[in-house]
DNA sequence: GCCGTTTTCGGCCCGACTGTTTTCAGTCG
């Protein structure tokens, strides 16, 4: 499952900073899943590769830091055995484990990351290293270049030619950072400069700010009254690996992960003009500029100030900002010169959905499939969010790995629903499934089945490079099935790892908006699927979105904000949003849905 | 490598798809 694990990972490293939870935890994570990939390429038992994967997950999202553990709650863990707990007691005395010292002098560690490469596993990776020497996706693409790829066993064009793409992806996904990654980065930064008492105001802008779904680097503005006490705290902190430039009023830095990180120190009076001015965009940036010229006015980072005399009259907030142009202020999501001035100065600007309109998640997975907990435990974690209803969408019998549901076990867990909804008040958990749709359209339990239930979230799970007429058969198959409320991950794509299958968007949507069928924001935030532009788009055709975590994880639940800001980039409102209702609404609205065509 | 017992070893989620073959290996989820 390497391809499921690696991304999860990483978002859960991104969680482990999130909490505050031990570096400790994440570093054994990260060195069990590398021992895992170094096994793998070995070729050595595939259920030790999967221990070590699981032991990764269950350290990354431990609450706890690990090293206050004792021997006994240490192998109580999950997955957690006598030699895992040798090892992790190893690391923490020693500060490495021997068993990956060794197994990294065995493989060089630019054949691990050769496995990020979409298409490229651990097979054909030893194949590279052991017959041709390759030791790096630089050397693989000299290979490639010199054609001593084609024509080793099981490798002819159409391999070569998706290992380019494949590298290509990869390779573009380095410049900018999905906000998953950099979004908790900044905020634990912003959290250490005010815990150390020389940050006065504190604020992430940029990119990150309007919740871009990748971000270049991490932009921070603070007041300070010694901005030398705040510029040491900021480039002594434990995430820098070097400081690129140190001065007064502006120092960058890049953290161990390769992100750069610039602090600013700007006076209390001109916070918001920088706040405005840095969080942009660019075009958004001119348009109000030229407002400004017009209106006899300047506007720059450090204020608005009357042309003749310079006279300041506004930059302390930026609502100041934009008080001086007499517009609303515009929310920093919508700032990307779509439209939102416009609909500023007409008074339209939309009323955007917050997270505090959600009030249930509509994507869960519980451990039937794969999700990591059972029903009760995702039902607390549910309630304790404040949420009123979930609906649980475990896999079905198609996806194997995921241990996906058939029909016995799906009416196995209706009935376990059932029980629970009795003896429940106040929250509601529907019944659901994410139905797999097949490489032919068709879907992966029979209609008897689905007809059962309260919610069925479809979506692709396999067959991601067939050609648009092909993929577009199954999405529109999908929405025209009478038992179908919501595609989910409609567009399939990983951010940064996999493109996202060949939709025709309008298309789709103008189906789903024939049919009342949802879409879906897959708040995972390596995927945030659909996107903002899709999701606008969406809006425009009249298509109920439902914003929904994915949850495998109870920690996963926190990802719900990423959903509702990518919502909030497509203009959605509240009565947008399916999961905005009631349940009795919902249950309604759902229901219409599966009633539409009889 | 973990787990649960049938207590010390066997079972542990595997089906779909692609590209390569010409019946299957590798990758993915």
């Amino acid at each position: 499952m390497n391809r499921v694990v690696s991304p999860c990972l990483r978002v859960f490293v991104v969680n482990a900073v999130l909490s505050g939870c031990s570096v400790k935890n994440q570093q054994i994570a990260r060195i069990f899943d590398e021992i895992a990939e170094l096994l793998e390429l070995k070729g050595e038992n595939v259920f030790r590769i999967r221990a070590y994967r699981r032991a990764a997950q269950n350290m990354d999202n431990l609450s706890k830091d690990v090293a206050t553990l004792s021997e006994k709650e240490l192998t109580d863990l999950p997955g957690i055995g006598k030699d895992l707990a040798g090892k992790i007691a190893e690391y923490l005395a020693t500060g490495r484990i021997a068993k990956y010292e060794e197994l990294k002098k065995d493989i060089p560690v630019g054949v691990l990351e050769m496995l990020k490469i979409p298409g490229l596993g651990p097979k054909k990776a030893k194949q590279f290293h052991d017959k041709l020497k390759i030791k790096s996706i630089d050397d693989l693409e000299k290979a490639i270049a010199a054609g001593t790829l084609k024509g080793m066993p099981g490798i002819q064009e159409k391999t070569v030619e998706n290992i380019k793409k494949g590298i290509s992806l990869i390779k573009r996904g380095t410049d900018r950072k999905p906000l998953g990654r950099v979004l908790p980065l900044a905020e634990d930064i912003v959290r250490r400069l005010k815990e150390s008492g020389s940050a006065g105001k504190t604020e992430v802008a940029g990119s990150i700010r309007r919740r871009k779904e990748t971000a270049g680097d991490i932009d921070i503005l603070v007041t300070a009254e010694s901005a030398e006490k705040v510029m040491e705290v900021f480039t002594n902190m434990p995430h820098v690996d070097r400081v690129l430039a140190k001065g007064d009023t502006k120092s960058s830095v890049i953290t161990e992960e390769g992100i750069q990180v610039d602090l600013r120190v700007v006076p209390e009076e001109s916070f918001g003009a920088a706040l405005q001015y840095f969080t942009g965009n660019k075009e958004h940036n001119v348009r109000l500029r030229e407002m400004a010229v017009r209106k006899g006015l300047k506007l720059n980072e450090y204020g608005v100030f009357k042309v003749p005399g310079e006279k300041r009259i506004g930059g302390r907030t930026e609502e100041e900002m934009y008080e001086a142009l007499n517009l609303p202020f515009i929310p920093p999501e919508l700032r990307e010169d779509r439209g939102e001035i416009d609909a500023a100065l007409a008074g339209t600007l939309p009323d955007l959905v917050s997270i505090g309109d959600i009030r249930g998640d509509l994507h869960v997975h519980t451990k039937m499939s794969d999700g990591s907990h059972d029903l009760e435990t995702v039902v607390a974690a549910a309630r304790k969010k404040g949420y009123e209803y979930i609906a649980v969408t475990d896999h079905t019998k198609g996806l194997g790995v995921a241990h996906g549901l058939d029909e016995k076990r799906l009416a196995e867990q209706c009935k376990l629903i059932d029980g629970l909804n009795e003896k429940t008040v106040g929250f509601r958990v529907l019944k659901g499934t994410e139905i797999d749709i097949r490489s032919d359209g068709r879907l992966d339990l029979s209609d008897q089945a689905l007809s059962g239930l309260d919610i069925v979230v479809a979506s692709i799970h396999s067959g991601f490079n067939q050609d648009r007429e092909q993929i577009m058969k199954r999405l529109l198959a999908a929405v025209r099935h009478p038992c179908v409320s919501v595609i989910a991950h409609p567009t399939g794509r990983i951010i940064g790892e996999r493109d996202a299958y060949d939709v025709d968007m309008e298309a789709l949507l103008r189906e789903a908006a024939k049919h009342g069928v949802a879409m879906e924001i897959n708040a995972y935030p390596l995927r945030l699927d659909l996107n903002d532009r899709h999701a606008l788009l969406a809006k425009q055709y009249g298509v109920p979105v439902a914003i929904c975590t994915d949850m495998h994880v109870t920690g996963q639940f926190d990802f719900m904000h990423y959903g509702v800001s990518v919502a909030r980039r497509g203009w959605l409102e509240k009565k947008d949003v399916l999961n905005t209702l009631p349940v009795g609404a919902l249950l309604k609205r759902l229901r219409n849905c599966r009633k539409r065509d009889s």
